[in-house]
DNA sequence: ATTGAACAACACGTAACGTGCTGATTTATA
DNA sequence: TATAAATCAGCACGTTACGTGTTGTTCAAT
């Protein structure tokens, strides 16, 4: 037999908790002194120890209730839903994760908080993933569109990211240079590199994509890619071509 | 200008969660009419969604105040500790699958619930896998007790583990029967299939697992493989060698 | 018998609202 | 313009799993 406070001790649980769980009526004493302290016995030890389990396994206290009372037959289900429940919420946090991502990029690019952008990357993690490659569909056919799919802010490493950051930044700053002069083309060469780092070599995916990007009026999906760049690369493009004639 | 009623059918936020806003100082209107109703500005929309796009970020309501009330600069700061936050939450989350499967499995093998196997599996993953290992350390080496710890529950295939638990449910409910029979020879046979193909053909590894659960006394990192299924198994295995002779 | 530690029982606080209420105000209709 | 109907403000209590603090009581040791 165990006072409160012994109990307490052995198992690290507070006696406020012991406390509140008698007062529920999760774990009842099975004896009192005279005086109305509590006595637990080896059994309630047991049932305490139950009780920590599947706490720890992420049930309610009314869940766990429920549970201990009933018989064996529901352990499997619970757990089963149990198992749901945690997958879910692991995919929530996947893509608040993406999310989070985004926008910290975003504001390292920017160099401020821009709302506009926060609002379409939660749009877009809201959503599903399937969804908002949908505005693409007219340029892309299904294989590319899985492979973009893969390609999330997840699967690049830090490395790459910083670089892209980097490079988006350098050509943002630098949007009204001359788009025949060194410095362009130079800019230009480098997001050519990680373009071609990041979808490998398939030369034909690229293409689509710059067609899609180009077309797209709010192109959120490829953020941090928006019209300015786009515009900006291309004329980089043309200055090259005249340059060679 | 909005009353309650129109800015809450807009966002698709309840009445009640805007009043509760006003109350906190979250969000007060700009404005009130003579009667003392709210009236919305479009400032006080732009604020509120960016209320809301915090909050899907995470944050409570009282960091949210925080955030949107100091200057740009701990925004990164705030991000980070909140993509920190997720990170660790996944962690415990990956942390409670484990164990949540593991408890679903040792039910179906066993039929019933056992809380002794249950508290074993809940201690073996509220420390960390390195210490669990640590039991193992006189008879594996380094690289073994890596090669191990990356063959966990999650990446075994589902058809891998029901054929684990029934290969290991088959031997449980056939403890006692004669160990030079075909019946007992057919269900090590399957075993060592079973173990094969999980430890590849790494036939030290193989081994130093099998002395190592031979005198472990509690060898719960390698449940449901306990003292009374290696004993049949290793008088299977005598009993075949006697055969020969 | 005394004293100090442990205890029971209660109250209030937490976060972010949901639910339900009353009485005042606004809007629509007759 | 009077009245009905809709909407509103403001309040109170409920939710979960306890933490913190208080007062008065009981226990164990001296």
């Amino acid at each position: 037999m165990y006072t409160i406070g012994e109990l307490s001790k052995n198992t690290e649980v507070t006696v406020r908790t012991l406390d509140y769980y008698d007062e529920i009526g999760l774990i009842k004493p099975s004896s009192k002194t005279e005086g109305g302290h509590r006595l637990y016995s080896e059994d309630d030890v047991m049932r305490l120890e139950r009780v920590l389990a599947l706490k720890y396994m992420g049930f309610s206290l009314e869940q766990i209730k429920d549970i201990l009372e009933n018989s064996t037959s529901t352990w499997q289900d619970s757990i089963q839903q149990q198992l749901e429940l945690v997958k879910r919420e692991q995919e929530r946090l996947q893509v608040l994760e993406q999310a989070l991502l985004g926008i910290s990029y975003s504001i390292e690019i920017e160099g401020e908080i821009n709302w506009k952008i926060i609002f379409s990357i939660i749009q877009l993690y809201q959503q599903d993933p399937e969804d908002a490659l949908q505005q693409y569909k007219d340029y892309l056919n299904d294989g590319e569109m899985k492979k973009i799919m893969d390609m999330n802010v997840k699967n690049m490493s830090e490395e790459d990211i910083r670089k892209w950051i980097k490079v988006i930044h350098d050509i943002k700053n630098n949007l009204n240079i001359d788009p025949a002069s060194e410095k362009a083309q130079q800019l230009v060469e480098s997001w050519l590199n990680q373009a071609e780092k990041m979808y490998g070599n398939d030369e034909k995916l690229l293409g689509d994509m710059w067609q899609a990007l180009q077309n797209l009026k709010e192109g959120i999906a490829f953020y941090p890619m928006n019209k300015d760049v786009i515009q900006f690369i291309e004329s980089v493009f043309i200055a090259k071509e005249e340059l060679k004639k």
